[in-house]
DNA sequence: CAATGAACTGGGAGCGCTCCCAATTCTGTG
DNA sequence: CACAGAATTGGGAGCGCTCCCAGTTCATTG
């Protein structure tokens, strides 16, 4: 069943139906209903291929996860959060998304060949959680094809889209906060250290103790991943130092980091005071003290700039840095109150922020 | 940049390149050498649209999740599981995947709408969680497209390929071992009884009660969703009715239930205790017995069933059902040596299960 | 060294659309 | 009622592949 079938059945011309199927004028309403009646009636829908052959465009979009996306132990809402507001503008903009995961055990470089090889079946890229190793980045700067990152590159290229939270005002606020609420010993756990978010976190968090005259002692700072395993890992390690407070780089990790504290035979927030980052669900079901990360917002932006880009109605390079803030919950020892009282401290972005 | 070009750098014809790239015989090693080297130089990938157009295939198949990801309250690792084991199989076979995800207040219809217009650039479709009013399944069969449905679908028709676990079995395996724990009035929480998995869980609930010669009493069941809201306002409403176990259709579920067991001052599992289903990794984290539910292993074999009948080596109508079985952990008050003992407990399939 | 068959190579046709331009029909006016 | 000009309609060309068949080259043998 094609163009010309529906055509004959017409009574019109092929290129009457691709008219009317396209939505374009200079078709009489009269010969738009009767065909839009036979197609109805007959189901037609038009080749993809035969489209996307003429036309350059396949309205699809790739969006490329290079983490399995279970990969982090219990219970991370993160790429599920990601891919619902990525869906949410694509299909608001009438599109198709393809989505590619990494395998468990699958090289880098055989990924990368997978998703390059799709790059004629689809309009652009959305490339999330690249790690500083990862060479995808300059495939597809040199292929010149369209793309957005999730998360600022790691090569700071002026010419790159992204979409991020300004990361380092994110692990600030979280330690000024600490700091205001008189913790004097806090420590970190911090995400994957190659990845620009992780790296970004602990330099707001040492910014932050900086700003306050305070020492920033590599015993507090932990390397580790965003996982409740790290967390929990990580923070038996730290607690040898004797802290009083921790910024944990994810919501995750410092739920691993609680029961750690627990363990010991501490109190949260009385002996150690925490704060997250992310306010997945499970900070919600921690009454965790966390950094608000829009996760979902991130996803639709991310979206809707590819297919601004793709449709043209973008051309200069963008950095879109979305606002963050501080929710208040029973970990960090602060009045419960503060939120409501602190509706207008939110998003203050660095001097030396990525823009 | 297209094979013609690349014919003329070589020095021979379209459809010699054509030969190479797609690896068929007939081509000189020498040639093939040639050309492999002015394809790799130029970086030619070819075009998938007209391949697509062509060939009638184009190797790509769509996932349909009629469900925003995240619509579940909580640590719900069901989808990404799901979606991690399609995509294995997906790229194993050298295909790519297109996920069409339901929108927040997207209409079914509008949703069936988007996913079924997406037809002629996919090669077939994978369905999952189809509630029983969704009408996307006649669709698909009176278009006569080839899919594969995760869960068994609402219509038993022989026809359709679908794979699943057997629900009944492992409701009846969950009440059958807190039977034998000696409990004597087991409730349960269902799932979204819409979900042709609730329904057989419940069934199997009921089962296993009868076998025992025990009482099917109404007031202990209460149909919820799956999630830990529900569990949670499901428990709190049976806890009036004195159960002394429950069987929660979702570990989430079970995880709410636990919530409100313990603020009415309960204890699980000495007053209450609580066996989940599913495995997922909130799970391990709670430290609940659970019944096993391969949801990885599940989405790769509904993608391979997939590929394999759009590659024509699969024609009769297949039915998967993958095993199950009882993990055992700290909620439902069992020896915690019972995993080990009953290595070989495993999977029994019901008489009337369906197949 | 010519004949023969196998191995390799080339190019036309066609997949089902969109785009463009030419042809046709319709409308309103002198 | 003829005619200009606008609105509508039709059909050829071409997007970049694969498929098929015909043509060419090559090695082998009598």
């Amino acid at each position: 069943m094609n163009l010309e079938d529906i055509a004959k059945k017409a009574g019109v011309s092929r290129s009457t139906v691709s008219r009317v199927i396209n939505d374009e004028p200079h078709v009489s309403e009269k010969t738009r209903r009767r065909v839009l009646a036979i197609i109805q009636r007959e189901g037609f829908s038009p080749n993809h291929a035969a489209r996307a052959l003429v036309t350059q465009r396949t309205n699809i979009v790739s969006v490329v996860v290079p983490q399995t996306m279970n990969i982090f132990f219990g219970d991370n809402s993160y790429y599920p959060m990601l891919l619902q507001g990525m869906s949410e503008a694509i299909s608001q903009r009438d599109r198709a998304m393809l989505l590619w995961l990494q395998q468990m055990n699958e090289r880098v470089e055989v990924f990368i060949e997978r998703v390059l090889s799709s790059r004629r079946m689809v309009d652009g890229f959305i490339i999330s959680s690249v790690r500083s190793n990862n060479p995808i980045f300059d495939y597809l700067i040199n292929l010149k094809t369209t793309f957005v990152m999730v998360e600022r590159p790691w090569r700071l290229d002026e010419k790159v889209n992204y979409v991020t939270i300004d990361n380092i005002a994110a692990g600030r606020m979280a330690v000024k906060h600490l700091i205001g609420l008189g913790r004097k010993r806090i420590a970190t756990i911090t995400g994957d250290m190659l990845i620009a978010d992780a790296q970004d976190r602990l330099a707001g968090y040492k910014a932050a103790l900086v700003e306050a005259g305070m020492p920033v002692n590599p015993d507090l700072i932990f390397h580790g991943y965003f996982n409740a395993e790290y967390g929990y890992h990580g923070m038996k390690y730290l607690l040898q130092y004797k802290p009083d407070a921790l910024f944990a780089a994810g919501d995750t990790t410092a739920v691993g980091a609680i029961k750690a504290i627990r363990e010991a035979g501490l109190r949260v927030p009385d002996d150690i005071a925490v704060i997250g980052h992310d306010d997945l669900d499970v900070a919600a079901q921690y009454n965790l003290t966390t950094i608000y990360h829009p996760v979902q917002r991130k996803g639709f932006e991310a979206a809707s700039l590819l297919i601004d880009m793709i449709e043209g109605k973008v051309t200069e390079p963008r950095h879109i840095i979305l606002p963050i803030h501080l929710i208040v919950r029973d970990t960090c020892g602060a009045d419960p109150l503060w939120n409501q009282n602190n509706r207008e401290v939110r998003y203050e972005p660095m001097p030396n922020s990525p823009t």
